[in-house]
DNA sequence: CGTTTGCTTGATACGTATCAAAGTTGGTGG
DNA sequence: CCACCAACTTTGATACGTATCAAGCAAACG
């Protein structure tokens, strides 16, 4: 067991990360002990929506689907977390139910804090309070960015600016574009578009034909992101 | 000039709204002398979308709107600001433009802080930083309603839940029901909705015709709230 | 009092949901 | 290793909700 054991790398790893940058190493060294690094395979819920708020998870790697499901049976994605962010946050710090479900759309790896042991922390450590803020702020701005492709947007246009997204999120070279990375099924491209599965495929379909992407089972090409681009901003 | 001077009276209410709450007395009467408050009439902007982030704005009476605007000139309510609330952190807080418009929806009043004296006093008072977190999750909060009423329901629903939190923020005794106090036009109300004047209107009669809600130019008045509610969590 | 702003209704077109059915792929267990 | 099953993808036909365009009306305002 040396001071470069794997999760000794880990540790490196979180430390440059926002809620701990905030500390002094001596701080630092003091909360060590108390870190617990989990894995999680894809598919599986962190926590599902109308859980008890008994975790808070800070992503390392992977990534992570927020969802709010509807009594219809219905899903909505409300945004997708990227290493580096915090997961399950409004519930902890209001001790309420989490309001969305957390599902790892890869395999993932993250720090898992307690209630108990954040609420600590933070009191503690009220720097880390700046990482919780900025957090907050990109959900915010996320959300109304998403607010306003809901409210006047058509589907072709959301779907568009989507697929943007997820280029930039998951997006690899590839030799004839960009491939999205993440597994995404039509349902869950509908799910974040707010629309059907048979409308997703459709649309998709139709930029598979005008050669603005390609598409496999689970996966998407972006061949041509200066067409989605334009799709996105002028709608057509 | 006694101690319960017109802005002494102001102060003391200022004193009890979180972000000031978490001063000890000391402090607090060190801020007092900082402390700008500014009334502005109905129907003006506090701030425009790109407008470089000048000011933060803590609202003491009256209502504002989160307005965004598109190039094809529709407009977007991404929320409607009540007392207690600060208007503009996101911009102040990343120092990027204001990336929505605040209009004030009534008559409002408001402590203004420049976005140097507050991000001073967030460094000298670290603990205020909990009201401005409590106010993003907030509006996290409100954004994830509006991103799955969006997504999934149809106009009806959408307009049932939108006219019951305009009950709830501004709401009054009336002797047939609840009377909405704010002036809002049906613009405003297809802006909340994302969704077109006309199809408001058509939406409002029908409500109107089955006895749910009685209109007047820029008032509306609730009569049955139970029937809204059904509307709005069953969807008919 | 005329003019602007907001409200209303009607006719029509378009986008998307819905329902139905069949094809495809990947994984699992026999 | 193959066959089968379940999950995912695709296409078509149709219905429905909402946008759009057009026009007239009512109320507030200077």
């Amino acid at each position: 067991m040396t001071s470069k054991s794997a999760r000794g790398v880990v540790l490196d790893t979180i430390r440059r990360i926002p809620p701990f940058t905030a500390l002094r190493d001596a701080e630092w060294q003091r909360l060590v002990p108390e870190i617990a690094i989990r894995s999680f395979p894809e598919g599986v819920f962190l926590f599902f929506e109308g859980d008890p708020p008994r975790a808070l998870y800070v992503l390392l790697e992977g990534h992570v689907a927020l969802i709010r499901h509807t009594a219809e049976g219905r899903d909505v994605v409300l945004d997708i977390m990227r290493p580096g962010s915090m997961i399950g946050e409004l519930a902890v710090l209001e001790g309420m139910p989490y309001s969305a479900s957390a599902k790892t759309l890869t395999e993932v790896r993250a720090v898992v804090f307690t209630r108990d042991q954040f609420m600590r922390l933070l009191q503690t450590y009220p720097q880390m309070a700046t990482a919780v803020i900025y957090d907050l702020v990109r959900r915010v701005r996320h959300l109304s960015d998403l607010v306003q492709s809901l409210a006047i947007e058509r589907v072709e246009q959301r779907l568009a600016r989507i697929l943007l997204r997820l280029m930039k999120i998951s997006g690899e070279p590839h030799e004839r574009g960009t491939l999205i990375t993440l597994p995404l099924t039509r349902q869950d491209l509908a799910d974040m578009a707010g629309t059907t599965v048979e409308t997703t495929i459709r649309t998709l379909s139709r930029m598979r034909r005008e050669g603005i992407v390609d598409t496999m089972r689970g996966r998407i090409l972006i061949l041509d992101s200066a067409r989605l681009t334009h799709l996105a901003e002028e709608g057509r």
